[in-house]
DNA sequence: AACAACGACAACCGCCGTGAG
DNA sequence: CCTCACGGCGGTTGTCGTTGT
């Protein structure tokens, strides 16, 4: 006998997720805490699969989360990663703050696999540069010897990477995501050594807002644009007027006042570093403890970067000795 | 302007590890 | 020790936007 689906077929919800219910789940996490997410369909209405609800979660929703293209630093430690852990994309994603696995993974299907398949068909030495060598035929010997001098390159070239932790982050502070405006919140939390709170999935809510809002005369939509005019009003610069009047879009158990949409959103009007010690209060300590679940990134960040340091370090002597 | 091809990425599927009962 | 349910992970697919013809 086979095991029994996560979550009966039936009356599941499939496809992309609609801003309606991104909120909903957010609000629901907010209150209790990421997990349980067996729980999470029933207790909030959604139908969904209880693993679409984690994974919606984990992969768009959750907080510290940057989007937007990858910078050459994180490109380079994608690629020495990859090398070194394999397509253990959970793995990689520890080292990357910000990035999710499945970002990652997209990443690496969608682009860097086949940019190093252009640099193994042009010239192996674009690839040294790298510190990535290709597959070629080759005896076992030397196909060892390659094998351990990637690696060492990759972690000589990792340890570079890692052990000035501010490259990221300065890097990051430079490029694409300058209009981002998780970047500041970003800074300005891992300078002060704040955790990254729940307003950082709000942030990206408003901005999936600003994006359908554009978009919003789709059939595909089901939600009634009127509805979140105060959301985007408040938590992103671009709604319009809006029409007045008419239902507020209500299809779920959840209550969602606008008040409600005002606390979720509203952050961007506040100073985070001033407001942030009442947001915590009004959190519970469940939703106080998803601060600090965001992701082994910034706050955990310090282990396993001082931990693959050391790791870095300490084989560095045996790859000496292994190499000579 | 219409269509096809391609790329990017969100989401789903199924397997596996783990912990509770 | 066994069973089962849950959550996590990696592979894959589906959808939508963009670019080329």
């Amino acid at each position: 006998m086979g095991r029994p689906p996560c979550c009966d077929k039936e009356g599941v919800k499939k496809g992309p997720w609609t801003p309606e219910e991104d909120i909903i789940l957010v609000s629901y996490i907010q209150e209790h805490g990421p997990g349980n997410w067996k729980a999470v369909p029933s207790n909030t209405g959604l139908s969904r699969c209880s693993k679409s609800c984690r994974l919606r979660w984990t992969n768009y929703l959750r907080p510290g989360i940057k989007r937007g293209n990858f910078t050459d630093q994180e490109e380079k430690m994608i690629i020495h990663l990859q090398a070194l852990l394999g397509n253990r994309w959970a793995a990689i994603a520890a080292y990357l703050p910000q990035r999710t696995d499945n970002d990652i993974k997209n990443y690496w299907n969608t682009y860097l696999k086949k940019k190093l398949n252009k640099l193994e068909a042009g010239s192996e030495g674009s690839l040294g540069q790298i510190g990535v060598s290709v597959s070629q035929p080759m005896s076992r010997g030397q196909w060892e010897r390659r094998l351990q001098t990637d690696i060492h390159t990759a972690k000589k070239a990792l340890s570079e990477a890692l052990s000035p932790n501010k490259s990221l982050l300065d890097e990051s502070n430079s490029t694409n995501l300058s209009n981002d405006k998780n970047v500041s919140f970003y800074n300005s939390t891992t300078s002060s050594t704040q955790s990254i709170s729940y307003a950082s999935s709000a942030d990206n809510i408003a901005r999936l807002l600003k994006g359908w809002m554009k978009n919003a005369p789709k059939a595909s939509r089901t939600v009634s644009q009127n509805s979140f005019n105060n959301l985007a009003g408040a938590g992103a610069d671009t709604a319009s007027e809006g029409t007045s009047g008419g239902p507020k879009g209500s299809t779920s158990s959840v209550e969602m006042s606008e008040n409600n949409f005002e606390s979720l959103f509203g952050y961007e009007s506040l100073d985070w570093e001033s407001s942030n010690s009442e947001f915590s209060q009004s959190l519970s300590p469940e939703a106080t403890l998803f601060q600090d679940e965001s992701k082994p990134d910034t706050a955990g960040i310090d282990m396993p970067f001082s931990l693959i340091e050391k790791w870095l370090l300490d084989d560095g002597a045996c790859q000496e000795k292994l190499m000579f």
